[in-house]
DNA sequence: AGGTAGATCTCCT
DNA sequence: GGAGATCTACCTT
C-alpha cells in the first residue's frame, strides 16, 4: 500500500447527487460505514442524527429560510456548516425537502498524526473525532465550507467497494430540548468511536 | 463516575 | 438579549 488515500481511493468510489437526494432519514441511516474525505484526512462516519426540514422544532430549517439556513433549502448534496457556543463548528450534509444529516462522530481512517496535533485534548484514538464539534477539528472542516458541492473535489464522501455488514443502533438525537424524544439518532452498535 | 461552569460567537426574537 | 444540534477542566461523590 502506497498510502492510507491512494489505497482508499483504489477501493471506493465518491457518492453521487442521487445518494443525497432522498429524505433525511434514509440518508443518515446510509451515510453509517462511510468514508468521509477532506485534506489529507479521513474517517468513517459511525454516528449521525436526522434533522427533517421546516416541520422538525429541533432542526435549524424550522426557522424559515434565513442568511444561516439557506444551504438547507438548496440543492442536495451540499455541506451545512453552522459555527455553535461561540467555539465549535458542525458539519451536515443537505438531503431532500430541506432535510440535514448532522454528523456526530467518524473513525479515523488517514491523516492520524494531523487529527492528533488539532486536538491536543485527546488523548485516545477513540476521542479524536466522537463528537460533532470534536470531527471538525481532527479534520480542519470550518464554515469556509458551508455551502460546498459534497460531489466536488474539496470535500466528500466515500463508499467502500466491498460491502460491509454491521448493526444499526437507534435513539433520541442529543443536546436538543424540541422533539427531544424522536428516534433520530443512528450509529454503528458497540464502535468504540461513538461519541460518549 | 458524574455533574457543572466557563469559553465566547451567531442568529433570530 | 438569550438560547444554542458542544467540549474540556475541574470539582464532588
Amino acid at each position: 500500500m502506497a498510502n492510507c488515500h491512494d489505497d482508499l481511493l483504489a477501493r471506493s468510489h465518491m457518492l453521487t447527487r442521487e445518494f443525497y437526494a432522498r429524505h433525511a432519514t434514509r440518508v443518515a441511516r446510509a451515510c453509517l460505514g462511510k468514508i468521509l474525505v477532506h485534506g489529507h484526512t479521513a474517517g468513517r462516519i459511525v454516528e449521525v442524527e436526522a434533522y427533517l426540514g421546516i416541520d422538525d422544532a429541533a432542526a435549524h430549517a424550522s426557522a424559515g429560510i434565513t442568511n444561516r439556513t439557506k444551504i438547507i433549502f438548496g440543492d442536495p448534496g451540499h455541506a451545512y456548516v453552522y459555527f455553535i457556543y461561540g467555539m465549535y463548528e458542525c458539519l451536515n450534509f443537505v438531503a431532500k425537502d430541506a432535510g440535514c444529516v448532522l454528523i456526530r462522530a467518524l473513525e479515523p481512517v488517514c491523516g492520524i498524526p494531523l487529527m492528533r496535533r488539532r486536538r491536543p485534548a485527546a488523548k485516545r484514538i477513540e476521542d479524536l473525532a466522537s463528537g460533532p464539534g470534536k470531527l471538525t477539528l481532527a479534520m480542519g472542516i470550518t464554515r469556509k465550507l458551508n455551502g460546498i458541492d459534497l460531489t466536488g473535489d474539496r470535500m466528500h464522501v466515500r463508499a467502500l467497494n466491498a460491502k460491509e455488514r454491521f448493526k444499526i443502533a437507534v435513539s433520541p438525537r442529543i443536546g436538543i430540548s424540541k422533539c427531544a424524544d424522536w428516534p433520530l439518532r443512528f450509529f454503528i452498535a458497540d464502535n468504540r468511536f461513538v461519541s460518549r
